[in-house]
DNA sequence: AACGCATACAACCGCGAACGT
DNA sequence: CACGTTCGCGGTTGTATGCGT
């Protein structure tokens, strides 16, 4: 049936956002919601296709990502994810909140790829390099730096491990790269935090205080200072949403809580990138 | 200062899943 | 159930920046 093209190619821009487009983008959604990517750049005015719209918004624009380096908490626990749910990023970005899977890739790719291979660990099957693929497969403890090993009994399929995780995430053709696939079965049942971090999509890292609402501004820093870097940034972030139409923009949320505390949480766009907005 | 290489990350591409008709 | 459309995901690429020589 050939697959339709996402968008005309011919009239479709290409390339780095400008901050104008952002701005637009951005007006859009906090005007009008997340609705149809495909009619997103015509409605905004962008000569864009969807698709580059709705990766603009969830990986750099959404005022709730988290910006700046993961931290040790964060690193960890993308590892642990990563022994289990091998490259299903988005899975693993969803326990992380704040970041996305375009984020945690990259960092995955340039740093803890590194790290791991440093340390002697096959950052693919998380098992000792050099050792020869077995059927036994290595887990990281979810609580340790060193690999827990974890015996893969039989290759069939073991609809024993997590509940969750492994009905949804099975489904997905895309076993993680370790040998012989045993990656379905290393998903230790018997680690309670793991099966609680798996079953449940809320922060439980120590990061994930920033999402809690933190009293003051300053608590916030004291709380998370990767993500709170400017606090004052933020505010002027916000504040220039506002010479574009920022009070139709829907974060409604905001007027619950003090809107300082609320930036903190949700308007960490403070990369230079995000900070072209202010210009 | 200039050049080349390495690194980091934003963005693109193609595929498959999900959904609607 | 078949087909078409849209969306989301994961792999890959392109480019800006940093660093060493």
């Amino acid at each position: 049936m050939g697959r339709q093209p996402c968008c005309d190619k011919l009239s479709v821009k290409k390339g780095p956002w400008t901050a104008e487009e952002d701005k637009k983008l951005i007006n859009f959604i906090l005007t009008n919601g997340q609705c149809c990517w495909r009619a997103v750049p015509k409605l905004a005015g962008l000569l864009r296709c969807g698709k580059s719209c709705r990766l603009r918004w969830t990986n750099y624009l959404r005022p709730d990502l988290k910006r700046g380096l993961l931290n040790d908490a964060e690193e960890q626990l993308v590892i642990d994810l990563h022994a289990r749910l091998g490259n299903r990023w988005s899975k693993i970005a969803a326990r992380l909140p704040g970041r996305t899977d375009n984020e945690i890739k990259n960092h995955w790719n340039t740093h803890i790829k590194k790290k791991l291979t440093k340390m002697g660990i096959d950052p693919v099957t998380h098992e000792p390099i050099n050792k020869p693929c077995t059927t036994t497969t290595r887990a990281f403890n979810s609580s340790k730096q060193t690999p827990s090993v974890v015996v893969d009994h039989q290759p069939e399929p073991a609809k024993t491990e997590e509940s969750q995780v492994s009905s949804e995430e099975n489904s997905s053709s895309s076993q993680p790269e370790n040998c012989s696939g045993a990656e379905s079965n290393n998903r230790d049942d018997d680690d309670p935090l793991m099966n609680f971090l798996l079953e449940k999509d809320i922060p439980f890292f120590d990061d994930a205080l920033s999402w809690d609402f933190p009293a003051t501004p300053s608590a916030g820093n004291s709380i998370n200072n990767v993500s709170l870097s400017s606090w004052e940034e933020n505010c002027a972030w916000l504040l220039d949403c506002q010479d574009f139409g920022v009070e139709e923009f829907g974060f409604g949320c905001f007027n619950d809580v003090d809107m300082g505390m609320d930036m903190n949480m949700n308007m960490n766009m403070t990369t230079s990138s995000n900070m072209h907005l202010l210009e």
